[in-house]
DNA sequence: CGTCACATTGATGCCTCTCAAAGCTTGTGG
DNA sequence: CCACAAGCTTTGAGAGGCATCAATGTGACG
């Protein structure tokens, strides 16, 4: 997470990368940033989509008169800054939370991509509709106001045929995503383990019908 | 709203449609539907992307043990159903809450008007990706607990370089949006006008800098 | 002028956040 | 192998805030 060399005037080094993560034939840069660091700011010309590989960066838009507003945080395995793809500058900046390490997906190299290789872009497409569906089914499930029941749907969307879901990550994190604290989840658990519409395992939880 | 003419067993009348929402050279095609029906189910052949016109949609996925879950609700000047076009079926039914109008791209259409002409599926990618920044950032804001601070925030980000909001819709609407009662909406507008951190006017709202 | 939906403010209760504390698990080092 | 630390898990007590119910004012429209 530190970075391996030190370039002249920043906090950020940038290194080729012959990866597996390409995208097509363009194949990303790898660019450690130093915690605080701007990876990018507002009105800078785009250079790319970005991948975050480790650490953490917040997007925020500073208004006019001063005032942030957060627009997203992006965790380790987010692609981000799609839409700069599709614009000729940023409109927000984006901020290394902690030592962060992002991979960068040239711009010109992606469209030129795009354009030689229409599949590539079709998948592209793909990736983003599946997004905005999963974006849309959590907000969704933000508007349940009851935890119990909140929990309640988001085990019955992970879960699979047979309703067990096997638990990934801690318990804590899997409050937060669903936008709980961990106490507010596991008070949520013990009401739906006592009233019999789950089952609580070593490794996951299954969930009965109603 | 209501069906124009009735098609022989079903609730649901379809119409040719020459219009100018043609999305490249494909035309899409009207579809009226009475509260209650089904667009698609669970399992249908995917037949391709919808715009709803007129009326509200329910998407709702049922699990094996017969739970709904709510998916998204799908509320006039809508797409949905973009994901459909890269699977071969659908993954939740989408039903019509009141009498509503859909408009339908057919799925080989589009797909072959895409093949024809890249730049038409370029323009779809980035009308999907701003739809992923767009729902991002309203995740984001629903992290916000305090009904007042979110407000400043929805604000903010709707509001032009001199802090001035024009009202589009009503103030009630808008309560929705961020995901509060109006009641909660009123209040916090009133808080925030008392400590000097916003202006009502008759048309819009001015933030003021913090 | 009556109706209907929006706008606004009041009172009340529930639910989640917050702060706190204790049991549990895992890993690390002596 | 034991001891200690750190983070997750779990439950308790208290408080604040938003939803809910309720009532009134206001504007648009026929």
């Amino acid at each position: 997470m530190k970075p391996d060399n030190q370039s002249s005037a920043s906090d950020t080094t940038e290194t080729a990368l012959s990866d597996e993560r390409a995208i097509g034939s363009v194949v990303p840069t790898r660019r450690d940033l130093r915690a605080g660091t701007a990876l990018f700011r507002q009105g800078d010309a785009s250079i790319g989509l970005f991948y975050l590989l480790a650490g953490r960066m917040r997007l925020v838009r500073v208004t006019p008169s001063g005032s942030e507003v957060a627009l997203h945080t992006i965790s380790p395995g987010e692609f981000f800054a799609e839409a700069s793809l599709f614009s000729s500058s940023y409109h927000c900046d984006a901020i290394a939370l902690g030592d962060s390490v992002v991979l960068i997906y040239g711009k010109k190299a992606l469209i030129a991509e795009f354009n030689r290789n229409p599949e590539d872009l079709w998948q592209f497409a793909g990736r983003l509709a599946r997004q905005v569906q999963g974006l849309r089914t959590r907000l969704t499930l933000r508007q349940i106001r009851s935890a119990t029941e909140r929990v309640r749907q988001a085990l019955l969307l992970r879960c699979d045929e047979s309703g067990f879901w096997k638990t990934e990550g801690t318990l804590k994190q899997f409050g937060a995503e669903i936008g709980l604290t961990h106490e507010a989840l596991y008070r949520a658990l013990a009401r739906l383990e006592r009233s019999q519409a789950i089952i609580r395992l070593a490794d996951g939880i299954v969930v009965k019908r109603k």
